[in-house]
DNA sequence: CCGTTAGGTAACTGTTTAGTTACTTTGCCC
DNA sequence: GGGCAAAGTAACTAAACAGTTACCTAACGG
């Protein structure tokens, strides 16, 4: 078994996420990462610093991935419950990934696959929130489904029910406006007009 | 000070609610409780029996409340991290919660308010998804919308969104289709077809 | 007015947990 | 090969916490 300081700090970085997202902050035991990564405690006091440092590793890492993931979720969902929207742990990296997808959604816009008269960064959060919802609250999916819950069923349903909603709306071919301000951040047609600005 | 038994369980009760949606079920602190109910925390072990049981009868408290208030919301996001989809607490009150709400909608399709050819359960859960989502990732909107999020405006921006995406569907008049099973829940279109049972 | 019951209190206990200390082992450069 | 810094270990500490014990006091029925 030789010595690995990357190894080892991957190896903690990786049972952090897994306990992290399994049991939220409060909930996540230092020991319990510790013997999860095959390490000693002391290493993520060497490698981190503390219980705080290392969730803020684990946010880090994990919110800028791309897919919506169960594991995902649930670090936002903790998140949210511990940290509020202050003090936003990557935030420019996920302004980018935000940006990208907004501008996807754009590009749907334009090829008639999305309604038009939408405004398109609100559109891709809506479809957010429709993606993230069975993941974030499978209660109230079994509340308000039953039996029709079972996973399988329940998943082809409610992808089926997003193109359904998607495809009943009307589809005008009109370019829609999307500005990136300094931020990367979408300022669209719904905001209250501003001075024309000269799109980049 | 005369002593009311009611009144200190009630006490207890509502400083608990607010105590694990502030801070979830491990992050929760019995004698925080105690100290907010103005109370001791051996009332809460005389009226309750334990943290366990008094996170159930908070819950129990709350998940059949009618509005999506942010306390509740978070009650949700505790519980399925917590609790997951097992388990579920107060499930008949809460299924006939539902099942008014997915009558309300079916109601609205029949006014033709809503597009008549999506599942009404689906299209209730799909609303509830949306307006949970900012209350739920307060900081996911921050991120895709940067200071477009400011409350005030947000809030405006997407109920007229929801409304707008609701209003470019089609509004055909056609009767949809509802029936409750035993549990009361909803049995609709999107189903592989059974043989039919006539309704009650 | 007295005794019993239920509401209420404070101090305590055993356990869990984040964080530390003191120590050993490995790799590596000279 | 020896010395040194970094990697790793185990045992410890101090604080926090859920749950308990032993005790007190207001109300109420007789």
């Amino acid at each position: 078994m030789p010595r690995d300081s990357d190894r080892t700090r991957a190896n903690i970085l990786a049972a952090a996420v897994s306990e992290f997202a399994a049991r939220g902050y409060a909930g996540a035991r230092v020991d319990r990462i510790a013997s999860r990564a095959g390490a000693n405690k002391r290493m993520i006091y060497h490698h981190f610093g503390g219980k705080k440092a290392i969730f803020q590793a684990a946010l880090a890492e994990q919110l800028t991935m791309g897919s919506t993931t169960e594991n995902l979720v649930r670090l936002w969902m903790h998140e949210a419950l511990e940290r509020g929207d202050a003090d936003i742990v990557s935030l420019p990296e996920r302004r980018k990934l935000a940006a990208e997808r907004i501008e996807a959604t754009c590009r749907a816009q334009q090829r008639g696959e999305l309604p038009a008269c939408l405004d398109p960064a609100l559109l891709t959060m809506a479809r957010l929130a429709l993606d993230a919802f069975p993941l974030a609250f499978p209660q109230l999916v079994h509340v308000y489904l039953g039996n029709r819950a079972t996973s399988r069923d329940f998943r082809k349903a409610w992808t089926g029910f997003i193109a359904d909603w998607h495809g009943s709306a009307p589809r005008r071919r009109t370019k829609p406006r999307l500005r990136l301000d300094r931020d990367g951040i979408a300022q669209a047609a719904t905001r209250p007009r501003e001075p024309r600005r000269p799109d980049p």
